[in-house]
DNA sequence: TGTACATCAGTGAACGCGCGTTCACTGATGTAC
DNA sequence: TGTACATCAGTGAACGCGCGTTCACTGATGTAC
């Protein structure tokens, strides 16, 4: 075996990566070590050369991958024309595509109150990324027509997207992401008479 | 021991109980049936008499602290006078004291993300009491002077307590259910020019 | 009224299993001489 | 150029533990006679 002088950091990254699409995708408690690692071609007992705990990984695993996805929002609004990025965005956002592709999809909605239940580093870590997502929301308003609290927006986008994933009924989730385009819709204003702040 | 004639009855209500705040508190894994069964005063062997498997407690306890909690707030809502029962509902929802007390608040928001990646029985329980949930929101808007689409009214409500919850940042927090509230009063609309349906 | 018995809610030890974590070891590498 | 050695990413068996579940048993009860 040849190892390039990134090899271990190349590992680490693939590790990160599995680790927050299955988090996502499955939970953080159902989602075992040794799964995870063998899930990356490796067996259980390298982890702890990379992490110190597994509840180091799911901080550092949920930190990336909502770090990726808000890269990933971000690079396909800017696809689109000013002016039509915040519908672009409620749209994605509230997509069955995006319902039915946790694993990929927004960290909150997947994970948001597991992590609330977790120890004070994690929650600083997943803190620090729902200001970032906070952030992509206020730069897509930046170009557009309207104004909006941008907490009240990723409010009902997650509220929307739990409920459309939780509910066992194709009609009622499809008619959830509806009713979410609709609600987050509602909370932008028009700027000259709008309630800034 | 003496047995009265619904003594077991009783005991499984209990067990229900008990299961449905702890789960809210502190998550569906994270609390084991010898746990829950020493927590009513009951060793582990009973558990059996009385549920098939935990899962079939998951989706029972899940259920009814849902409907409790449903009850809860429609008893609370009739206390109000009749076009201040909108308000009274956010205001509840979105208060500090429900965001910090979990094991006896809303199911969606404790659990709804876990609860999706459950078995078929148990998110049908779920969705059922998801619908009589939004029935509630619909009852109270039948005496308000506006007009919503309660599906968007439970997503705002939903999202923004999930978010007032996982964040570990006491501004933050409180923000998060500022935004919220006004989130959910920007999608009622008046009646006259309501867009129904 | 008193004894024998069926009932059944609950006991508590045990089952196999997978969890997170530890650790002595492997074996291919680049370096020293 | 060739041999000896330190490095270190990854191996795989083992640790104790708590999980969900099973089952032979207990012991207070109401009923039969």
């Amino acid at each position: 075996m040849r190892y390039s002088k990134d090899h271990k950091t190349e590992t680490r990254r693939r590790i990160v990566q599995n680790a927050s699409r299955r988090f996502r995708d499955e939970g953080v408690e159902a989602v075992g070590v040794a799964s995870l690692m063998s899930g990356v071609g490796l067996t259980v007992g390298g982890f702890y050369a990379h992490f110190e705990s597994k509840e180091a990984l799911i901080a550092e695993a949920c930190s990336a991958g909502f770090a990726e996805t808000t890269a990933r929002f971000r690079a396909y609004l800017d696809t689109r024309p000013k002016g039509k990025r915040m519908a672009a965005l409620i749209d994605a956002y509230l997509s069955p595509s995006h319902r039915d592709n946790a694993a990929e999809g927004c960290m909150i909605a997947a994970n948001g109150a597991e992590l609330g239940r977790h120890p004070q580093a994690t929650r600083a870590a997943f803190t620090a990324q729902v200001n970032a997502w906070l952030g992509l929301i206020d730069e897509t308003l930046r170009f557009e027509e309207v104004t909006a609290d941008a907490r009240g927006v990723a409010s009902a986008l997650v509220g929307a997207l739990v409920l459309a994933r939780s509910v066992d009924d194709h009609v009622l989730s499809d008619a959830f992401l509806d009713s979410g385009k609709r609600a987050v819709r509602a909370c932008l204003t028009p700027p000259a008479k709008g309630e800034k702040k």
